[in-house]
DNA sequence: CCGCGATCTTTGACATCTAAAGCATCCTGT
DNA sequence: ACAGGATGCTTTAGATGTCAAAGATCGCGG
């Protein structure tokens, strides 16, 4: 307890943990794994989002969105990009608009349904997401450099477990 | 791999892992865990989200401040709650204005200093959240309600060391 | 006592997000 | 056929988020 907390009270960085009405140490284990997931991911996002703007000129949305067509070499349905990045439909749209516009991305209507409409990655967008990717991914392992692999992968199949558990509560109500 | 996949391919959840060139088995273990808790903080958050819209006309943000408050009866700068929910400054402006709007929380400026803004919570935000953080501890017991008590002690312990490596690598540089 | 950098909050321009409504199009049952 | 529900995308209103710049105030050194 007393080192984690030296690393939150001297750092820029929000303890979120011990701050819910009285999460103490082995009380209410689920708020404080959930409270620990929410500061590491808001953390490393915000680190990852500045370097995207400042290295590549993009935005974390933008990043997911072209991994997830980089992925899927016939392009994805809108919709089908949606449920992906688990961001609602309307999100889609101006995403889409801006990368379409940064000349990133294609929409495409071929279908004989002219209610669908398919994006694609452009040339250039599979190149220069190729790049961010390599980027992206450096960044990652530098941030976890301290984290030996072993508690890498036990997090890894544990999480597994969370993560069933709350897809079966999300779907099975 | 097998097992993991059959929940996501046939849910409405995203599977992150997998689509960010080429993420394998054991390989890029980093980016791995990185894209596992980005998509369970997500699942998650949006139930969260969803739930504390439903039953309290409130939004995450508006109860994650609320939480800060709650754990310092002496209120705190606008400046220190922007620390806390690792967020910027700009946002807390439109945050508290909507809070103070709705009476949970009032806006002072006791110091000598005529810089700095306190927020306290008033009476009614101080009850208010109490209500929703019982349910909000609920939730989560319920979201995680598979994971055994050693997953979830083990995950703790784990994440710990992800945070130190992340915290050590964006103070240190 | 005065200037000037440091600190704190707000504002402004944008990008994401959600939820809900609006439109177009498709498809199915009769 | 065709009415009506289902499906897919966009639009709208509002909240959240960023970054950068503007204002206000403080405090220290000369």
């Amino acid at each position: 307890m007393a080192s984690e907390h030296s690393i939150d009270s001297s750092e820029p960085s929000a303890d979120f943990e011990i701050l819910v009405h009285g999460a103490r140490q082995g009380q209410k284990p689920q708020l404080r794994l959930w409270l620990r997931m929410l500061s590491i991911t808001k953390m490393i996002s915000q680190e990852i989002r500045r370097r995207l703007r400042v290295e590549f000129g993009a935005t974390l949305p933008q990043f997911d969105l072209l991994a997830q067509l980089y992925r899927a070499p016939e392009g994805l349905k809108l919709s089908e990009l949606s449920r992906r990045m688990m961001v609602t439909n309307g999100n889609i749209t101006g995403l889409a608009d801006r990368l379409e516009a940064d000349g990133l991305i294609v929409r495409e209507m071929l279908n004989g349904d002219r209610r669908v409409t398919v994006a694609k990655l452009t040339r250039r967008g599979r190149e220069t997401f190729s790049i961010m990717a390599k980027a992206h991914e450096g960044w990652l392992r530098d941030l976890m450099a301290d984290v030996d692999e072993g508690a890498l992968a036990e997090s890894l199949a544990h999480l597994a477990k969370v993560k069933a558990s709350a897809n079966r509560r999300l779907v099975e109500d």
